[in-house]
DNA sequence: CCTGCTACGTA
DNA sequence: CGTACGTAGCAGGT
């Protein structure tokens, strides 16, 4: 039996707005998204339950009606759209297209007159009907065909209207109710019905004349304040009979064979899901429909076995000895620069596959094994290969021939995701499921493994052949995106060179990290004792910024900050500007306790993190940053502390080791300003880089019209804020309350810079034209992001995308550029037979540990590989400093 | 135990 | 109303 959902699109989402607190949903680039939460939540719990094989949404297009034509107060109390809905129904229909549900409104009428009219269509062929709205008009619509439900609670439940339940709640059946509404009356539709009647005098009324007709055909004969009453609004109640009535026969543009259920649009669903940041409703789309929709065709297909000693060099020799590409599981562990491998999954582009546990090896398996890894012409596809190759090296095997990394890939054709999951990626872009094709064909494990074992080789040899396939795959939308120089020539090298650094870790100085951690305890209970002495030895939790709420704004009364989500802010700036006004002794020990306690922190992570070897193995993400930098982690120690004279204590116990003679650290300076007066061609910047002069001193000298020796350290300061942030997007109210100047005077300074660098101001602007146009910013090396919010009709999201496609280009090329001299670096250590070692980047730094003897060297090389890694109008100055620690290195 | 929020460190 | 990250503790939910 087929059946049809009909949805009213606006009523839900704004029931939906108004049970879900709007400050609870809004995206990190502030668009609210409560109804567009809502509404999509309930959809996805109403196609579960109710399994429609058809479905349509049916949307108002505008307020006016031939309802308000007829009758100019027509919903004429309800209050104006409240400006945090405005927008969200675009977003529904942007869920609707990627769900591939259609939607429809006509121009002039109501939703309700399309469920009405689909609702027809629907019955005219049989079809059940079930309609899921929050407009009471429709139950006119409700037989025992047709059941409605009706959101209660918000949007949390529904009640399921049939004929008995309409019945019983307003004691007439569906057909009479919009009799019974036009005698009541409907407030929301600003339409009085008969004073003093009710439901229950007006379904009296109705038992005893059949119908409305009878009631007005007999109207004299109603005795009573009701009957008087009744006459004196006669008018009034045919006026809501005929304007509550629903059309059922609109013009459509589709029919009910348009609106049957098909696959959704995976990418779509995904990206809107991803822009939304809808992370638990969409796991649960996935999770309800997964099976129940046919969207993937199966799973993979593998021929193959657990392979017994001595049985692996015959299957590389008769499956992996030419230079096809071939796919590699590794199953085992891996992190902080380290791993552990316990088995092996191969499979050919053909599922020719195999799976090893490595203490089944005899020796001429690992001797084949190791000399097929190794092998530069067998090219291997590995899925986030960085991990595997930690586990490999762990048990002496080199990998070489890395020749597609799947996830670098998917990186490059999206490098916003949150994730890289294979079996995400198996699902949106092989349309398949990351599991076995069931053949019926039971006879896999003929040997005598235990079916655990069996069920992890079927699964690790499927991930295999899911890689080759993606593999195929991704390189291609790589090389549609142009992506493929950066792929081979820069992604792919530079994992085997981050392996390295991870494993080489940093060595860190245990016991000056002891000290250090015993000392701003110190620092922090000594703040703590002094703040809880400023207010009266009240012991509150100095690190709850609720608590520090109550205390700040009820018990001392000072004045109220910036409002945040929940309250009122406490960070750090806002403190500091309290305490000018107030000189309330809390402040300051507050102050000190927060700086104290973040380096405790701090220190406290890295005590956690110093491997037995001495030494801190972070680890990089390659596929993170949608700009195209690397982020590090566990621990992440590209933010160490550098700005305060206390923080840089903590660098002091980052230290060369043992064996070797210094920490020597590389990096650019202002290789964004260098990046953006290449990409700008503004002639004035590149003036100023090549006269060696000092840059800000020199834009200053412009800005201000003085001679550079004559730039004030105030001037300075200003052009070099403003520098800044125009690579981020700055606008003049944002540089007006850094510089604390006022909005006037960061105008001009803007107007200024950029009459004297008309380049930058040119090419600032183009970039965001360019972006709107394709739909993507590019790198110097073709690096894209795409931004397809720059089109949005929402100006904060619009504006967000503006800002950051800016910013993309300028911090994505260095990226490119740190990327590239790391691998010249890399590579010239190795030519050079150098045993000195990259250990930390830091986006535009680089530190390294000297191997003894060789510093001149390794300094030389350094200039001269991070200096040439991209050719520019402009030279990249590096500045390299050495020490015992990275303290002592920077420079 | 998980998640969102606030706060804050780096480039 | 300036981009890109990661981490930690609190608070409130499960």
């Amino acid at each position: 039996m087929s059946r049809l959902l009909l949805l009213d699109g606006h009523s839900l989402a704004y029931r939906a707005f108004f049970a879900l607190p709007v400050e609870n949903f809004s995206t990190s680039t502030g668009q609210h998204t409560n109804a567009v939460y809502g509404f999509t939540a309930m959809l996805i719990n109403v196609l579960r339950d109710e399994q429609p094989t058809h479905v349509a949404v049916a949307f108002d297009i505008s307020r006016q009606t031939f309802r308000s034509e007829q009758y100019a107060e027509y919903k004429a109390t309800r209050s104006a759209t409240p400006g945090e809905f405005q927008g969200q129904v675009a977003l529904v229909r942007e869920i609707l297209d990627a769900l591939r549900i259609r939607h429809v409104g006509i121009e002039g009428y109501e939703a309700d007159d399309v469920i009405a009219t689909l609702t027809t269509m629907a019955r005219a062929q049989d079809m059940e009907v079930v309609i899921c709205t929050g407009d009471r008009d429709a139950f006119q619509l409700v037989s025992p065909q047709v059941s409605l439900l009706y959101p209660v609670r918000g949007v949390s439940e529904v009640w399921r209207m049939d004929p008995a339940a309409v019945e019983t709640k307003y004691l007439v059946p569906p057909e009479r109710y919009s009799d019974l509404a036009a005698l009541v009356g409907e407030t929301s539709d600003n339409l009085p019905g008969v004073p003093g009647v009710g439901p229950k005098t007006a379904a009296k009324w109705l038992g005893l004349y059949g119908d409305l007709e009878g009631v007005v055909a007999h109207a004299d004969e109603i005795k009573g304040k009701a009957g008087e009453s009744l006459r004196a609004h006669l008018p009034d109640v045919l006026r809501n009979r005929r304007l509550n009535h629903l059309l059922r026969d609109l013009e459509l543009p589709v029919e009910i064979a348009d609106l049957e259920r098909v696959s959704w649009d995976r990418e779509e669903v995904h990206r809107v899901f991803d822009s939304l940041e809808f992370r638990v409703l969409r796991d649960r789309l996935f999770e309800t429909f997964e099976t129940t929709t046919d969207e993937v065709s199966g799973g993979l297909e593998v021929q193959g076995s657990v392979l017994g000693g001595g049985e692996l060099a015959p299957w590389l020799q008769e499956h992996a000895s030419t230079d096809a590409l071939v796919g590699l599981d590794v199953v085992g562990s891996w992190g902080r620069g380290s791993g552990e491998v316990s088995a092996l999954g191969l499979s050919t582009g053909e599922g020719e596959a195999a799976w090893v546990d490595v203490v089944d090896l005899d020796p001429r398996d690992d001797a084949a094994l190791a000399a097929w890894l190794a092998d530069p012409a067998r090219p291997k596809a590995m899925h986030d290969a960085k991990g595997p190759i930690h586990a490999l090296r762990a048990r002496g095997w080199v990998l070489d021939g890395l020749s597609v990394d799947t996830a670098l890939a998917a990186y490059l054709v999206r490098p916003d995701q949150r994730s890289y999951d294979l079996g995400d990626l198996v699902v949106r872009h092989l349309g398949r499921e990351l599991r076995v094709e069931d053949s019926g064909d039971a006879d896999q494990g003929q040997l005598d493994f235990s079916a655990d074992d069996d069920e992890a080789a079927q699964a690790s040899m499927v991930r295999a052949r899911a890689v080759v396939d993606l593999a195929a795959e991704l390189v291609d939308q790589v090389e549609q995106t142009g992506g493929t120089d950066l792929l081979h020539g820069v992604e792919l090298p530079l994992v085997h060179v981050l392996a390295a650094m991870e494993q080489a870790g940093i060595a860190a100085d245990r016991e000056a990290l002891t000290t250090l951690e015993a000392d701003f305890a110190d620092k922090v209970s000594q703040a703590q004792q002094d703040a809880w002495e400023a207010i009266g030895d009240e012991q509150i939790n100095l690190g709850s910024p609720k608590q520090l709420q109550v205390v700040l704004f009820d018990t001392l009364g000072l004045p109220k900050t910036r409002r945040t989500k929940t309250g009122y802010t406490t960070d750090a700036e806002a403190l500091a500007d309290l305490y000018v006004k107030t000189e309330h002794p809390f402040l300051e020990a507050l102050l000190r306790h927060r700086d104290a306690a973040r380096l405790r922190i701090t220190v406290e992570g890295l005590i956690k993190s110093v491997a037995d070897d001495g030494r801190i193995h972070t680890t990089y993400q390659q596929t993170i940053a949608a700009t195209g930098r690397l982020s590090s982690t566990d621990p992440n120690l590209q933010n160490i502390p550098i700005r305060t004279e206390e923080g840089r204590r903590i660098r002091e116990v980052f230290v060369v080791g043992p064996q070797a003679e210094c920490l020597l650290s590389a990096d650019y300076s202002q290789i964004e300003m260098r990046i953006m007066a290449h990409l700008s061609g503004d002639e004035g910047l590149i003036e100023a880089f090549q006269s060696g002069e000092d840059l800000h001193r020199f834009v200053g000298s412009r800005v201000f019209g003085v001679e550079p020796q004559d730039v004030t350290s105030e001037m300075r300061s200003k052009v070099k804020a403003m520098s800044y942030g125009l690579a981020y997007g700055l606008s003049a109210f944002g540089l007006s309350r850094q510089l604390t100047i006022s909005a006037g005077e960061a105008k001009a300074l803007m107007d200024e810079y950029f009459e004297r660098f008309g380049g930058v101001r040119d090419y600032l602007q183009e970039i965001v034209v360019q972006a709107r146009a394709t739909g993507y910013t590019e790198t110097m090396l073709g690096r894209r992001r795409y931004l397809p919010d720059l089109t949005s009709s929402n100006r904060q999201r619009r504006e967000m995308a503006e800002r950051m496609a800016l910013n993309a280009p300028i911090q994505g090329s260095a990226a490119d550029v740190v990327k590239v001299a790391m691998l010249g670096v890399d590579t010239a250590l190795r030519e050079q037979q150098l045993s000195s070692r990259v250990l930390l980047q830091v986006h535009d730094e680089l530190v390294v540990e000297v191997a003894h003897g060789e510093r001149e060297q390794v300094e030389a090389l350094l200039r001269e590989q991070m200096g040439r890694a991209v050719p520019m109008d402009v030279p990249l100055e590096v500045s390299i400093g050495s020490g015992r620690s990275w303290h002592e290195a920077a420079h």
